[in-house]
DNA sequence: GCCTAGGTCCCGTCT
DNA sequence: AGACGGGGCCTAGGC
């Protein structure tokens, strides 16, 4: 770990030189101009603001308000760092597709290094994909027969989140959304329906999975004959968290209480 | 602006109230756990990361890679400091929606806090709105003889980029992408066919401006009769430079060639 | 490489 | 407040 506290502009940028090249953090923060250029471009002027530099070649430059930074770049940038004119100029170019951010500071306040011990995983409880597990483990949350056939499964150009037929053999087709289902929801799934077609005899029953419904859609979902099965994150949990007691039950009955082994 | 290295929890804790209250930016590195609760929720054990907070009451939470933090929480936030059984707790708790974010520290490595000065206006060089500016400057660029009567047009389901007529009296109903016009961008403009008819005796033009197109769409363009003109935004830059160039010379003469007075 | 979809998306804007 | 669309969105997964 290196501090450096109003560093000269050499100095500056020796360190940052050697933290790059060991795929070190480097924050900074600096009296600097930023500029992009790219997808698209941006400039901004004189401004004192804090610089983080990873070793997976990313780089954020934040002003001392808002969440997000004014400029950055994402990971798998390449690094040039070079002194013109009296002041230090730091290069991150993606290669693809082709972007440059270049800022170039005349004051340093301060620069760190750092190397982040950090091997921890993290875990993100619930989303769209617990809910679509709950379901999977047990159908029964939508409707009694359910029978799922397929998730994930691809139609023209998209996915159909789960995909089934109900007890009359109707095929179901069921578009999840962890938030209040929006009028977005309801073209996506209508645009599915579009590729699909039921068996001989029997309907297609599209069916938003949704913990509510944004104000707008009803119309629509009556007219397209969408319907509508509430289900929230927490229930899906729920679901998930008992289906996995009672599997490890089974699984003693089937060890015949014996402590399982560990992978 | 104070810099502490490794200083023990109550010092830190210190710092880091004295400068939440003065709405300054600080930044930290330190050995933590990381839990989030609100829209959903996350867990992360222990491990090294750069810790920032900001005055406006924004938190980002970053490990040693990544273009995005591992946990954060948008502007608005309220924070609250404790030590607690020999950890530093701080927690960051947005109202609306309910979210609270917690870091417990155990060793902090390095802490300063910062006030950035920081006026500069951020410009942004870019995307669609570059483009039409250009259409609507010299709406030659689409074809010799359009006349464009509205922007921003509103209808039912949303707006119209570019609406005119052409040379024939025809309706031209125009969508812009900067990026290679994808099946979205068909179905919007699709969409907007609905809600406009032609004068009479004319026809209704959809035209997809944008630099490219995406490659399934060809076939649905040809069936809808959408015309397809090519346009990049660097071409609208050029022109849109070249405009106000000669907007300048017109103004140098009416001025008589003197300098324009500074805003 | 392109395309699709999700995100604790964030963010502005309008009703 | 909710709803809607855009972003240099970023990121992961398929093809």
């Amino acid at each position: 770990m290196v501090v450096l506290v109003s560093p000269g502009l050499d100095e500056a940028r020796l360190e940052l030189g050697k933290a790059l090249e060991a795929r070190m953090m480097v924050t900074m923060v600096a009296n600097c101009t930023v500029s992009y250029s790219g997808r698209t471009g941006s400039d901004i002027g004189e401004g004192e603001r804090l610089i983080v530099l990873k070793g997976d070649g990313c780089v954020l430059v934040h002003r001392g308000r808002d969440y997000q930074p004014v400029n950055w770049q994402p990971s798998g940038c390449v690094f040039q760092t070079r002194i013109e004119g009296g002041r230090l100029l730091v290069k991150a170019v993606r290669p693809s597709p082709l972007e440059t951010l270049t800022i170039e500071m005349d004051r340093i306040e301060f620069l760190s290094t750092f190397n982040l011990k950090d091997e921890a995983e993290f875990i993100l409880h619930s989303s769209e994909e617990e809910m679509q597990k709950a379901i999977l483990a047990e159908p029964d949350l939508i409707e009694q027969g359910l029978r799922v056939i397929d998730f994930e499964k691809k139609v023209a150009p998209g996915f159909v989140d789960v995909y089934g037929v109900d007890s009359q053999g109707n095929t179901v087709v069921i578009e999840i959304k962890k938030d209040p289902a929006g009028a977005a929801a309801v073209k996506q799934l209508v645009e599915y329906l579009k590729y699909l077609s039921p068996a001989e005899g029997k309907k297609v029953r599209p069916i938003i999975v949704a913990p509510s419904l944004a104000k707008g859609v009803l119309p629509t979902m009556e007219k397209m004959k969408i319907e509508f099965k509430p289900l929230t994150l927490q229930k899906s949990l729920e679901t998930l968290q008992k289906r996995m007691k009672s599997d490890q039950k089974a699984l003693k009955g089937w060890l015949g209480d014996a402590p399982s082994e560990k992978s």
